[in-house]
DNA sequence: TGAAAACCAAGTAAAGAAGTTGGAAATTAT
DNA sequence: ATAATTTCCAACTTCTTTACTTGGTTTTCA
C-alpha cells in the first residue's frame, strides 16, 4: 500500500461522490471546483477508478459519475489501490528479492508496516466515512458553497477576483 | 511520517551500523557494498543523520561511523524523520488548512493514519531489530560476504565479472 | 608523507505527480 | 436536427523528488 497525494485525491473525490449519492450524478467539473483538483487530472484518476469497477460514468448533459458499488462495500484501500497501481512499499514489492535475490535486512519490517497500513485502510469504507461528524460538517460547508456557485452570485465574485489577480488555474 | 525509499535506505544503513556496534567504526564504503546503495547518496543521508545526532563520524584511516546513542534509544521513526525533513502526509502538513484555509473532507482520516504509522515506527528501535531472528539470519549471510570481500577472493571475482559485463554502477 | 576515510557542494538523470491541450464520442435539452 | 454538456481519450509539459555523479577539501592514522 503506497501512500501518495494521488491516492488522497482519489479518496477525497470518491467521498464527495458518496456524499452526493441518491442525488443526480456528480460531474467532475463539480468535484474539481469543490476539492480544488484540476479537471483533467480528475479525469485520469476516474479512468482508473472506472477500470477498477468503483464508479460508473454517464455521458451527456445531466451526466456525471456515480458509485458502482454500495458505499459500505468500498474500502479506502481499494480506492488507493485503484489509482496507484504499483503498490510496492518495499524495494522488492513483496517478493523477498530486495538484495541480490535475497531478503534485505529490513524486509520484514516494511512488510509488517505495509500490512498494518493496509489493515487500517481496508477496515474503513466510504459508507463509514460519510457518517462521521467531522466529514458531515465539512460537507455541509461545501454544500453551501456549491449552492452559492449554482445561484451564480459567488461564481461572479470568483471570476472577477481571478481577472484582478491574473486568471484562474 | 512520510514513507519513501529514502527513509528505507537510512533505516537499513542504521541497522547495519547497529549490527556492527562494538566492533570498529563502519565505513560508508562498507555499507554501500553490503546494502547496494551508492556511496555519495549514503554520504548525503549520513550528513542528515549526523545533524540529527543519531550517528557520529570519525575521519581518517580506521574511521567510519558509529551510533551516537544507545541502539535501544533510536527509534525507526527518528531515523526516517531525520532524512526526510518534510514529513507531511496531508496536503496541509498537519495544519487543518488543506482547502481554502479550512479542513478538507479527508483531513481526519489522514491524520489518523499518520498517527498509526508513527506509533508503529516509534515503538520499534534498532536495538529491538538486531535481536530479531530474521535480521540476525540476513546479517550472518552478509557477514560471510564481507569476510569474503576482505580476504580478496570474492572481490576479484566481482571485478572480473564487472569488466566482462561492462562496469560496475 | 601518503592513503583512507569523513566531509562538502554542485550538478545530472530518471521517475512520478500534477496539470495542460486538444480533441472524439455520447447523450440530453432546445 | 442542432447545440450544449458531459464523459472519454491521448499526448505532451512542468515541477518536484529521488537517486546518483563528479570533483573536490579536510582530518587522521600508519
Amino acid at each position: 500500500m503506497r501512500l501518495t497525494t494521488k491516492g488522497r485525491y482519489a479518496v477525497t473525490a470518491m467521498l464527495d461522490l458518496a456524499l452526493q449519492e441518491g442525488k443526480r450524478p456528480v460531474t467532475l467539473q463539480d468535484i474539481a471546483m469543490n476539492q480544488e483538483i484540476s479537471l483533467s487530472y480528475l479525469e485520469q484518476l476516474f479512468a482508473k477508478l472506472r477500470a477498477a469497477g468503483l464508479v460508473k460514468g454517464m455521458r451527456g448533459p445531466g451526466g456525471g459519475y456515480r458509485l458502482a458499488q454500495k458505499m459500505g462495500d468500498i474500502s479506502i484501500a481499494s480506492v488507493i489501490a485503484a489509482v496507484d497501481e504499483k503498490a510496492d512499499m518495499t524495494r522488492c514489492g513483496g517478493e523477498a528479492n530486495c538484495l541480490d535475490g535475497e531478503k534485505c535486512l529490513t524486509h520484514e519490517l516494511w512488510m509488517e508496516l505495509s500490512d498494518k497500513i493496509y489493515e487500517f485502510l481496508n477496515g474503513i469504507t466510504l459508507g463509514e466515512l460519510v457518517r462521521r461528524p467531522e466529514v458531515i460538517e465539512v460537507a455541509e460547508r461545501q454544500e453551501a458553497v456549491r449552492q452559492g456557485l449554482r445561484s451564480g452570485r459567488l461564481k461572479t465574485v470568483i471570476v472577477e477576483a481571478d481577472s484582478l489577480i491574473g486568471g484562474a488555474k
